[in-house]
DNA sequence: GAATATTGTGAAAGATTTGTGAAGTATTGT
DNA sequence: ACAATACTTCACAAATCTTTCACAATATTC
């Protein structure tokens, strides 16, 4: 539900900055993940459910500016640069990459968990409401299992249920079927990936107006999109 | 819902915590009781009327798993258990102690007071009829342990009626069987879980037009649904 | 535009879950 | 102690869901 720990991904080749922040962050209730550089990064978000990235933008490699666009393709979830001067975040501002705030370094840990907990607050919003998710027409209920598209309750099996779950939870995150099978069926899951575009048409076709949402990334999986 | 206010129970060793919350809570419009201890909370329990419990998981002597247990086998007053790291809730979960809910610390007021408004609309709202549940033909006198349907009266045994009266409190969610067992039966109870399926067998033959509210929901559990 | 890779789809086999009757166990009342 | 009632367990049939597979449709590459 929405009072797990959230998940804060911190992208920087020092370790020691990483190790630092990282502190912090456990420090104040969050579960934390590390990158050295975007590589590593985009693997992370592919596999794991992450809720706010944390950008270093001067990095070897891959710079932040670039890894934040590449993650953007992927993935809505809210990105907080890390810059060592005030001025780089013009060219951030004006690359319009899509961060969500920044903190110029060196900051202070309470600076750091404010802007972090307010842009958490800010994306999650809608989320915190009854546990139940809505896009337009389709209506999900959790806790309740039901879905409703236009009102009508659609009967969806267990399977077809959980799929659609997870993948409207990480709305605009691409998933290969083998990362849906590990999230939705279990990681000791042991059968044919196919099995998803399966469940993916049956969904197809009871949600009807509602299906829209679920879209087919060629070569790479599915996603939902709203 | 009702503008009597409402009392909230605070079970935590630290003082500062609860006044801290005790403060956070006032400012909300909730009355505030306090317990430094599972002792003190279970004599208030006795003593007082309480609206909902605010539950530290670690305390020294009596901890909150354990309070709790003890707290179901006099009352069904919501819990939500407040703990410093999200792992401790796979133990809550694990235990199935029958806590309504859950907050990880620190919190902000905000999340803490949303958190307790929306168990008590769930637990408090349909009592506030006038202590009897009424869906459609099915009437169930929760004081009375008495059920009728279309105004005739239908006789039920104890588990029988205790399942009907809970799937119908928590109407339009779902619960697995041991999810059931647990909140029903109680934590500590220890059986096979398709004994549910045998109460609502016997529950759907003697609903008759009533019993179309409990559904099956394959794979998981059953639910009530209006 | 042909070859190749990926996705969509229908149908059947396979696996799992639920409904149910009956038998066994525990509890309560007399 | 006995009977009556309630509760639990069990086994098997029935219902339902999941997976697989083959082939068609579509997108990409050369």
């Amino acid at each position: 539900m929405c009072l797990e720990k959230k998940t804060v991904l911190i992208v920087d080749d020092e370790e020691d900055m990483r190790f630092l922040v990282s502190m912090y962050l456990e420090n104040s209730g969050f579960a934390c993940l590390q990158a050295k550089d975007g590589e590593e990064a985009l693997q992370i978000i592919r596999r794991e459910q992450v809720d706010l990235i944390l950008l270093d933008i001067m990095m070897p490699k891959m710079d932040g500016f670039t890894l934040c666009a590449r993650i953007r393709e992927q993935s809505d979830v809210p990105v907080l640069f890390l810059t060592a001067r005030g001025d780089e975040w013009d060219k951030v501002k004006g690359l319009k990459l899509g961060g969500d705030d920044y903190i110029v370094k060196p900051f202070s840990p309470g600076e750091l968990i404010a802007r972090i907990e307010a842009v958490m607050r800010r994306v999650y919003q809608e989320k915190h409401r009854n546990g139940g998710l809505s896009f337009g027409p389709l209506c999900i209920d959790e806790k309740g299992r039901k879905v409703t598209v236009d009102g009508e309750t659609i009967v969806l099996t267990l399977k077809e249920f959980d799929l659609l779950l997870f993948l409207a939870k990480h709305h605009g995150q691409v998933f290969s079927r083998d990362d849906l099978l590990v999230r939705v069926w279990g990681y000791d899951y042991t059968g044919n990936a196919r099995t998803v575009d399966t469940h993916i048409k049956t969904l197809r076709i009871k949600l009807k107006q509602g299906s829209h949402f679920i879209k087919t990334v060629w070569g790479i999986g599915y996603k939902f999109e709203v």
